[in-house]
DNA sequence: GTGAAAGCGCTAACAC
DNA sequence: GTGTTAGCGCTTTCAC
């Protein structure tokens, strides 16, 4: 509810209360410059007095610029971007900056639109984890904006700087370790949006000469459903399929589900592991195999990156790591 | 990164190279006031052709207010904020307005220091989930601010509208359930700040002739680490409790944890009942039994009244439910 | 060490 | 119907 009549003291009140210009004022407060220690009181007291607090509005169009960040991530319910968006904030509280989320959907167009209504608000600084083919960008570089990608190279886009987790690693891991216990017709359920790890899938099976069989690595769309609907589709297609990589966190959800609802034993009938380590893979059963992925550090890396706007340092490559529980077994 | 030496276009060169007066422009872009079709041809053109944007920033400035609203949750990478923050930034997004974001970590201190930042920043509205007692809400006040709690409500600020679960509903539900069952020994495992619960759990309990066992009431911060000592400590100390009532995700999740440590079994040994559904519910063996609430809605209709400031609503109070999987039985 | 004044981009009041 | 202008709160020359 609104307390209406109150107007917020600005500059020029305590200019005023303090008997000095208001210039003097702008020094004192914001450590620019220098003044006596008498005026330094005689303004302090007065702003405290007066309950003061620069107006940033004012500031920032004095400066030609927002201080703050601005966070695109496609859906702050999965666990994944919660934790990105965690790692943001980290930084970003620490270093003072205010950070304006959107949430994309995974829908280039929201995206675009999302980014318009940054550059409206003159945030200068984004970080965010791209869903569409970067063309959408363009408007966004020509205002000037600094960016940082998360999680997702952008093809074409290789000199903005990107925060990745080792995907390439992480999947030859997994691959490597369930063939290693027998598997061979291993599936691939990712995610519209992840040729890197596809591509890493096919080179891990290359490598350990195994044939690649498309038919067993299916893409969803970013939702519950779409993600439901191709584990579903995949097991009822290919029951012969002996193992199961989910992409993500979502993926994997979506894999036990539909083993559970149609009799897959796991590990037993089929083994799984997942992308993304999240608390509940512990307390599933069987508890989870998953290669982990540090989404903290990730948004805390980009956000470092991007606030530290000077040189221009390149893709950063964060480690996954396996962690055994008890969602894989032997082939049968 | 930047793109430097790219002036952004202002008010000013449109109507230069539409030849004519940035008031025109002003009220033609902004649909405010009128213009003859072909000034509002040549103005847009010339908008167009530049790719002009209007600044937020002059725009508040002058408005004296920032469209935005600032939403100030404990943390974003439990899922029930994210589900709260979804519902927020879906109501927000649809109806143009900026969201700021940031995490108070049930911390007082940091919940007051980020007040005072969207004061800073004039953001005139906003949504919070309240760590403290109200006291720190003062300036936000004073500063004119509109506000609106969600999940929690505050003593002593009743006349701030406010959006909750049903929580006495939902305690009494999860009760009589457990109550039905043959249970007496029942233990409720709660965060700081659940008073309300707390209440309504001890209320349930007198209403079913059964003896509040204070022992039985256990509280923890939210943290991950807290919510664990807290369930494993209720376990150990007090073997002889027949089931628990988790008051939110993560405490359920602890619950699950200590059990599986200490070797209780779930359902036999000790039924359990988790407020809050979240997808892991359906995944964890055995699937739990919970008391959902509608997190997603509470943010979009705290949103709502946030934005739409006029009728001062008071407390909207959104039902639970009570959805039964397997992680209840009869009182062994 | 300090103050006066210009001006950031925009809207609204007012003149024509 | 349209242009001119004041001024929102602030920082930053530039005099003094």
């Amino acid at each position: 509810m609104r307390v209406s009549g109150q107007r917020r003291s600005t500059i020029k009140d305590v200019a005023e209360a303090a008997e000095v210009g208001v210039a003097t004022v702008s020094r004192v407060l914001s450590g620019t410059g220098s003044a006596s220690p008498a005026t330094r009181e005689k303004v302090l007291a007065a702003a405290a007095r007066l309950d003061y607090r620069p107006s940033a509005l004012g500031r920032n169009l004095r400066r030609q610029r927002t201080g703050g960040i601005g966070l695109l991530v496609p859906d702050i319910t999965d666990p994944f971007y919660g934790r990105l968006t965690d790692g943001v904030l980290t930084c970003a509280q620490s270093a003072g900056e205010p950070v304006m989320i959107g949430t994309t959907r995974d829908d280039p167009e929201r995206e675009a639109q999302l980014i318009g209504s940054l550059i409206e608000e003159s945030v200068e600084r984004v970080i965010a984890v791209p869903s569409g083919d970067g063309e959408m960008w363009g408007p966004a570089f020509r205002a000037g904006l600094s960016v940082v990608f998360a999680e997702r190279p952008v093809q074409g886009r290789e000199n903005i700087p990107t925060v990745v987790a080792d995907d390439r690693t992480g999947v030859r891991t997994a691959v490597e370790y369930l063939a290693g216990l027998g598997h061979r017709r291993i599936a691939f359920l990712s995610r519209h949006g992840q040729a890197q790890r596809v591509r890493a899938f096919r080179e891990a099976l290359d490598a350990l000469g195994v044939p690649v069989d498309e038919e067993l690595i299916v893409r969803a769309h970013s939702s519950r459903d779409s993600a439901y609907a191709a584990a579903s589709g995949l097991f009822q297609h290919r029951p012969d399929l002996t193992a199961v990589l989910a992409g993500g966190n979502m993926l994997g959800e979506a894999a036990v589900l539909a083993a559970k609802e149609l009799d897959f034993r796991v590990p037993r009938d089929v083994s799984l592991i997942m992308f993304d380590d999240v608390p509940w893979a512990e307390l599933c059963y069987p508890p989870l195999t998953v290669i982990s992925q540090p989404a903290q550090d990730m948004g805390y890396r980009a956000a470092e990156l991007v606030l530290r706007e000077g040189r221009r340092s390149r893709t950063v490559t964060l480690p996954t790591e396996l962690i055994v529980r008890g969602s894989c077994g032997p082939r049968r």
